[in-house]
DNA sequence: GTCTATATTATGATAGAC
DNA sequence: GTCTATCATAATATAGAC
């Protein structure tokens, strides 16, 4: 039985580069995923979307996980040399608060990914059972947050939450990143006590 | 009985009972779209769950969509009360912290719903194409936030974004209700500028 | 009301021609 | 690398027996 093709069973998760095809495979995906789910994609979709057919997506990545496990890990790693970049940084409120403004940078840049990456049950699932995913995902947390905790905890949740929600809903589809960017920064730094 | 066949083609959301046996169907189908997504959810998934066959639960829903919109009927009909008494008081303040303690005590309550509600794209569909749905929560959203604008839109998505992922968030599963639900009216207050 | 059996379509996936 | 053709399986849905 395939395993699936593991880019990140043992090592760290990092940046990666795909070729073109199968960047335009992972972009459809995307596309598809943050309008119906990944359950509700099939490879015939992403296959049409791309203006392929399916045995070409499979010649791409062989198996439907593959693809979500690539989309994921892309969009995660994007967010790698910021999270380097704190955790190198003396000053530790000083790292936070830019984390927590690159976090944002990328949410808004990237709308529809986050409505996948948050809250899809198939990404969800995957990022439980892939250690590189859950390690990556404390070291993040870790700098944002500090220590752990219920309260800090429920912090966290309703931070992550609020920035994910504003950021994915059809009604402020209009406002512009910058606008968005600006307000969400603010509000984040009031939620977690920051005062710069 | 089939009080809820085109239950809101036309008339309002309303609280709707619905017999034992669709109860079991509901409750089932609840449980699973919560795990697994409205998409990643079979009617063989939610036979099995409630211990009948496909075809019986065809007896009582003749098609997915009709099990989808019954759950979502069911969960928003029981805030019907709570925005009815809202919408009646004469005290707007009042009226808008006390609709929120609501909103936030059914959320706390029914964790599982609120992902499904809230995040699974079937769902954001539905609600976006039936009439009695966006009414309902125009209805919702005018007694929580008085009028509209692209500020008060943003601090509305970050708040229901807030609340819903705090409550869905599985490393607060173990969180207990009256520490959650304080916590989160506390904050949910501060965000709406509410200074009771 | 619930079952068995079945129709139909779509899915993920593979083999092999070009 | 991309295609056509095809596989087995599972999906939604229906018909009809009990």
């Amino acid at each position: 039985m395939e395993t699936a093709r593991q880019p990140l069973a043992d090592g760290e998760l990092r940046s990666v580069e795909h070729s073109a095809p199968r960047t335009r495979v992972l972009d459809a995906a995307l596309e598809l995923f943050a309008e119906f789910g990944v359950s509700g994609t099939s490879l015939q979709m992403i296959a049409a979307s791309v203006g392929i057919t399916k045995a070409a997506v499979y010649y791409q990545f062989h198996a439907k996980e593959d693809i979500v496990i690539a989309v994921t890990e892309r969009a995660l790693g994007r967010l790698v040399p910021a999270l380097e970049r704190a955790e190198a940084q003396d000053d530790v409120p000083q790292a936070r608060d830019d984390l927590l403004v690159d976090v944002i940078g990328m949410a808004v840049r990237d709308r529809r990914l986050v409505r996948t990456l948050q809250f899809d049950p198939v990404v969800v699932r995957l990022l439980a059972e892939h250690p590189p995913f859950q390690r990556f995902m404390d070291r993040l947390y870790r700098v944002l947050l500090g220590e752990t905790g219920d309260d800090v905890l429920i912090e966290a949740a309703m931070l992550s939450g609020a920035i994910s929600s504003a950021v994915m809903h059809p009604l402020l589809a209009d406002v512009d990143d910058d606008t968005l960017r600006t307000r969400l920064t603010d509000l984040s730094r009031r939620l977690l006590g920051l005062t710069p």
